[in-house]
DNA sequence: CACTAATGCTTAGCAAGCTAATTAATTTGA
DNA sequence: TCAAATTAATTAGCTTGCTAAGCATTAGTG
């Protein structure tokens, strides 16, 4: 055996996964704190945000698999939403059992709001780190979104 | 401008919080499948694996600060755990306040056999990734919670 | 055509995060 | 030394994740 001290990831390895729950509970609470203030929380912040990412006129079921969270959960964030009158549901003429997404001009334009605020927040969050440590971050978080979705669905291809 | 496409961490940075949750949503999920025969969920596993890592003996505010969650959930995971005889809480007798947190033996053990079946998930969400980009990630993890602490507790030094 | 299955969404209720308020023990300071 | 402030843990109740079950609507098959 050597006398090293062994490789960072060896010591961390074990731990990981409990590190990215540490750092999503206390990026969530850094958010919560920061859009409070605009009736927002993290949760409907995230649901907005997706949407823009999908874009309007998706359904709650795409939504939701792009989200990671299920069906029932965004029903729920939704119908906040909608209640604050920052969505819409529509009604698709062609399938009637669907639901298809859209923002109100207000909800556009909170979008914007928040985002200034949230933009703050990230840049506290990456202080210290380079262009090349976060590119290679970003390519480590995207395989392993690929790996465990993977496991949780292994009928289908990653596509 | 450049035509060149933008680095990676350009398209993604507006959405690697999110990205997180997400990751921590499957995993979570993931571990629940992987340990619930066993009669344990992500949040006990966590409980467990983070009293190994700070040590027998460490009450319960460490524990919570260690897992970055508050009080009052920590106490309602160490009933469920000291309902199913996985740990002991033994109030300090220096300090009536206080409870030290233990293993019994059968925690113990079952912290080995929850070790097997979690560290399979862990592998399989490592496909893929080299000993540097995994020890890359671990290095950019350890920076975003130091710099996320300090973003909720202003005034603490990072010790 | 109708009868079953499958799909999209909602409802109901559980799990585990949170804040605010309470209790018991210790520490501080007039 | 004793009252007030502080601290560790708990209790109560909210938020937002989940699964299971229910209701429409559409699709598939005799």
């Amino acid at each position: 055996m050597s006398d090293k001290a062994p490789a960072l990831h060896e010591t961390l390895r074990p731990s990981m996964g409990a590190a990215m729950g540490r750092i999503h509970r206390l990026w969530r609470s850094a958010i919560n704190q920061a859009v409070g203030e605009l009736g927002m929380t993290e949760a409907r912040w995230a649901v907005l945000l997706h949407l823009v990412k999908v874009g309007e006129g998706c359904t709650q079921q795409v939504l939701a698999d792009e989200l990671a969270i299920e069906m029932p959960s965004l029903t729920r964030t939704l119908n906040q939403l909608q209640e604050q009158e920052l969505i819409e549901r529509r009604r698709d003429p062609a399938d009637g059992r669907v639901h298809t997404l859209w923002f109100t001009p207000a909800g556009r334009q909170r979008v914007a709001d928040l985002a200034v605020h949230v933009a703050r927040v990230r840049e506290q969050i990456y202080q210290g780190l380079s262009t090349e440590q976060l590119d290679a971050f970003a390519e480590v978080l995207l395989q392993m979104e690929v790996n465990v979705r993977g496991i949780l669905s292994p009928g289908e291809a990653s596509a």
